[in-house]
RNA sequence: GCGAAAGUGGCGGAAUUGGCAGACGCACCAGACUUAGGAUCUGGCGGGUAAAACCGUGGGGGUUCGAGUCCCCCCUUUCGCACCA
């Protein structure tokens, strides 16, 4: 354990005890006090006098123990959630737990201790390190979503997802990892590998799973993000490259010769429809299902295929497909043009996707770069079809037929197309997408990059899908006074063979309800993303036994007004999160489209350049950090480090900084707190004692501002630290009995009332030494009076030709043209500008005088 | 390749609208108090100079009385997207 300068057991014990800051003896006094009153953080349940406020950080997953991550987050959270209760809200503040996963089947491979009691034992103990950290979370909320009294609402919801239409099942390729031992959704896959595992390659594999049809909201997921003004550009940019939405037509190119079971079409999808004059040949994904037709006879061709196949899967699990090298097959077939009844080379291609539109595309080498560079390759024809010329502009004296030059859709026109040339292009598309539709070979198109969301997982610590298959019934749902489907303790647990529950007879074998015959239940359980799709509507009335929620409530706490995490969440749990709100919405649940009004991406703690990690040893243990600084220092210095938004690096020197800060401010509060108040008849203040109130107005001031602005809370802290930097200056005054009574007592409240949000222990003993007994929590925020902030004089720079050369103070309530008269006569500005002619004299009111001479 | 954010002392960072660059903290240096200091207090602390001048916000140009801040070009880092037809 390294060795530190400043840690207060290790002082002297003869110190005078009274003046030294020990913050554990503070924070065991108030951490027992505020744990023997559970309603001091609770939100009033409808409270139409005051105004609401609902501030969430994401839920943690109970790993063990909580990091520096999860300290900085809720540090945010916790001076928001302060500041608004001192603002008069009504807050709501809850925490909880995302418990269900995988990591806790892994503990019991591990150490053979049942995933219950591993994740329960963590959940204790993480709950006592957020509650010694003096976080104010209304623990009367608590939702634990490993519990059947949350996890029953899972199934409900899966219930109506299914009546609903918007869960189904559907045998497909799906991403498989073979670390955790099953299935992922789209969204969980990163470059190829597994959003848990960055170094396994995530393999395909072909699977009856449970999907969830978010792709019905993909409109209206796109749509809301223009609203969602308090979400940061990157988050909303991030889940509009997800939605992927693309417009475009599909048009169906028939088959020349004989048609096989796949069909006598080859439908492409195309955002350049009003290129298709210009398409010079017909290009298949090598997993498209005509491909086998055409290469039924040609065993060959069938060899090629495979091949293109091969390519594709590598490069896809190398997360690089954007990087392949083009490689084709003609397959010796044409497709006929239905625009101009050409016949067209029908190819397979190693870049062309399955998964993306119809799997098939038109290729318009003159017009597409990819096409281009394709059509290069095999030979070709480029036919260019565009000008990048306005309609009735003449041509340019040199102007060339070019293929892929740049243009745009408004200031080009078509040539090379028959009845569509001088049209502009979007004119074209128009107009030729019409046609197609009334000719019954094409039709208007929107596709999308968002797949809906595989929930079946291969796994046990999870919610059981609550579907039952039946042989003579099928599919049937578990009736919904029957949930919950509990999920059975004492299995074996492996990462090997399929669902641990399919080995569990008295879970599987159950009465088909609707023949009562023999039927077997569904083993796989819900992606853990289920549970934190909705946790936060749970919070505001979390006890509810007979429903999910209550409509009325919801309506009161939602939206929520601020929600704090980290931005790895910007696709998973946001985009799911904001669809199960309209899933909700639209079963008259809830009455809000979006869960959150506002977003906050905290940035990461790293140290040393590096997240923090245990594989790179550089983890900070909140434990070790409160042991020897007390949880003020540890939250206060997250939130001085660095501005919330930013990557923090944590340096424990800048926590023995935040310490000694604190023990000052405690110092000078418990000396001076019995100062003599003035008997009322000073009517003038000292110039010291107006100094003091002038820097407390300005340091409100600052510190409100930050609340309510930027959350720059490492100048918030900065700004009490001068407060009390000040202070110290005065204190030989207070001493003489000099010092204004009314000032230090005013200064010393609002000082603590001001440190409150960062370090609420320290706060609450400085608030009870200074005689106060009022509950500091429910204490209205000090106001900021800009009378008493005003300087009385200021002290302008004085620039010579843009540079400062001299300083002159004015009083402060100076007009501008005395300001422009008086500072030039100033004997060290005269010097300055001796013998120059002064051209101009700017004035900035309030801050400088720039002089230009010659 | 495309898009976004960032680049300021030895370090973390300040400067919200074009107006005194380096607040606040760390580290370091000096002094005071002390049997002692790794406590506390006071002072110093971008480079440069005896002191000035002068030079300094990734680099180069520009606009302006005045640029960390605005414009143009370039470099580096981080993040996101990347044959999406």
């Amino acid at each position: 354990m390294p060795k530190t300068t400043n840690i207060p057991a290790q002082q002297p014990a003869e110190r005078r005890s009274d003046d030294r800051y020990d913050p554990r003896r503070i924070e065991e006094k108030w951490h027992a006090r505020w744990q023997a009153d559970p309603e001091l953080y609770a939100a009033s349940p409808h409270d139409s006098t005051r105004k609401k406020y609902y501030v969430l950080e994401m839920l943690p997953y109970p790993s063990g123990a909580l990091h520096m991550g999860h300290v900085r987050n809720y540090a945010i959270g916790d001076a928001l959630a302060r500041y608004m209760w001192m603002q008069g809200y009504n807050v709501l503040h809850p925490m909880g737990w995302d418990a269900f996963g995988l990591p806790a089947e892994n503990a019991a491979i591990k150490n053979k201790v049942p995933p219950k009691k591993w994740t329960l034992d963590n959940i204790a103990h993480m709950k006592a390190q957020m509650k010694r950290l003096g976080f104010a979370y209304d623990w009367s909320r608590e939702v634990t979503t490993c519990l059947p009294e949350y996890y029953r609402w899972n199934q409900w919801f899966f219930l109506k997802l299914y009546e609903k239409g918007l869960a189904y099942r559907k045998k497909s390729k799906v991403n498989w990892c073979p670390e955790c031992a099953t299935v992922l959704a789209n969204e969980q896959v990163v470059d190829g590998c597994c959003w848990r595992h960055e170094e396994t390659k995530v393999e395909q594999r072909e699977l009856e799973q449970w999907f969830v049809r978010t792709t019905k909201y993909a409109e209206e997921l796109l749509a809301g993000l223009d609203q969602l003004e308090g979400w940061p550009e990157k988050v909303r940019t991030m889940q509009r490259n997800w939605i992927g939405r693309s417009e475009g037509a599909m048009v169906d190119f028939r088959l020349e010769g004989p048609a096989g079971p796949a069909g006598n079409k080859i439908t492409v999808f195309t955002t350049r429809i009003d290129t298709i004059f210009g398409a010079t040949s017909v290009q298949l994904a090598p997993e498209h299902p005509l491909v086998a037709d055409l290469a039924a006879d040609d065993d060959d061709l069938r060899d090629e295929v495979d091949e293109l196949v091969g390519e594709q899967v590598k490069a896809k699990e190398a997360g690089d497909i954007g990087a392949i090298e083009k490689h084709g097959v003609f397959t010796g077939r044409y497709a006929i043009n239905p625009f101009n009844r050409e016949r067209l080379p029908i190819w397979v291609a190693n870049y062309i996707l399955m998964d993306y539109g119809t799997g098939a595309i038109m290729s318009v080498p003159a017009h597409d770069e990819r096409d281009y560079e394709f059509a290069q390759k095999y030979g070709l024809e480029v036919r260019v079809v565009i000008l990048p010329r306005r309609i009735g502009e003449p041509p340019a004296a040199n102007e060339k037929e070019e293929p892929v030059l740049p243009y745009t859709l408004t200031d080009s026109l078509l040539i090379n197309s028959g009845d569509y040339n001088g049209l502009s292009n979007q004119e074209a598309i128009a107009k030729m997408t019409d046609f197609a539709e009334h000719n019954g070979f094409g039709k208007a198109t929107v596709t999308y990059r968002l797949k809906d969301w595989g929930i079946s997982r291969q796994r046990y610590w999870g919610t059981p899908i609550p579907m039952i298959y039946c042989d003579k019934c099928g599919v049937v749902p578990v009736p919904e006074n029957q949930l919950p489907v509990l999920l059975p303790d004492n299995v074996d647990i492996t990462l090997e063979g399929g669902s641990p529950l399919g080995r569990v007879p008295e879970f599987v074998n159950v009465k088909c309800p609707r023949c009562r015959g023999t039927a077997r239940r569904e083993t796989d359980t819900m992606d853990t993303f289920v549970d934190s799709s909705w946790y936060f509507y749970r919070y505001t009335n979390a006890k509810l036994n007979d429903r999910p929620l209550d409509t009325p409530t919801i309506d009161y706490w939602f939206p929520i007004n601020q929600y704090i995490g980290g931005v790895e969440h910007a696709i998973l749990h946001l985009i799911y999160s904001r669809f199960w709100t309209r899933f909700m919405r639209d079963l008259g649940m809830v009455h809000n489209s979006e869960p959150a009004l506002r977003l906050f991406t905290q940035g990461m703690v790293i140290k040393g350049g590096a997240k923090m990690s245990k594989n790179k040893g550089n983890v900070v243990s909140p434990d070790d950090m409160v042991a020897r600084f007390g949880a003020d220092s540890a939250r206060t210095y997250a939130l001085f480090a660095a501005p919330p938004d930013r990557d923090l690096d944590w340096q424990e020197a800048g926590v023995e900084g935040v310490f000694r800060f604190l023990s000052r401010a405690y110092r000078f509060v418990t000396r001076n707190a019995g100062a003599q108040q003035d008997t009322g008849s000073v009517a003038v203040l000292s110039p010291k004692s107006r100094g003091i109130q002038r820097k407390l107005h300005q340091t409100i001031k600052r510190v409100t501002d930050d609340f309510q602005g930027r959350w720059h809370f490492n100048t918030s802290v900065a700004a009490i630290m001068e407060l009390v930097n000040e202070l110290y200056g005065v204190e030989e005054e207070i001493a003489a009995g000099k010092f204004s009574g009314n000032v230090l007592a005013d200064a010393q409240r609002k000082l603590v009332l001001l440190l409150a949000p960062f370090a609420p222990y320290l706060a609450a003993e400085l608030w009870e030494t200074l005689g106060e007994k009022s509950a500091l929590l429910r204490h209205p925020w000090p106001e900021y009076d800009p009378v008493f902030a005003k300087e009385d004089e200021i002290n302008y720079a004085v620039q010579i030709n843009g540079k400062v050369r001299a300083h002159v103070a004015v009083p402060a309530d100076s007009t501008e043209p005395f300001v422009r008269e008086r500072v030039p006569t100033d004997a060290k500005v005269q010097a300055a500008i001796a013998g120059r002619e002064v051209v101009k004299v700017i004035v900035v009111p309030g801050k400088l005088v720039n002089i230009v001479v010659r």
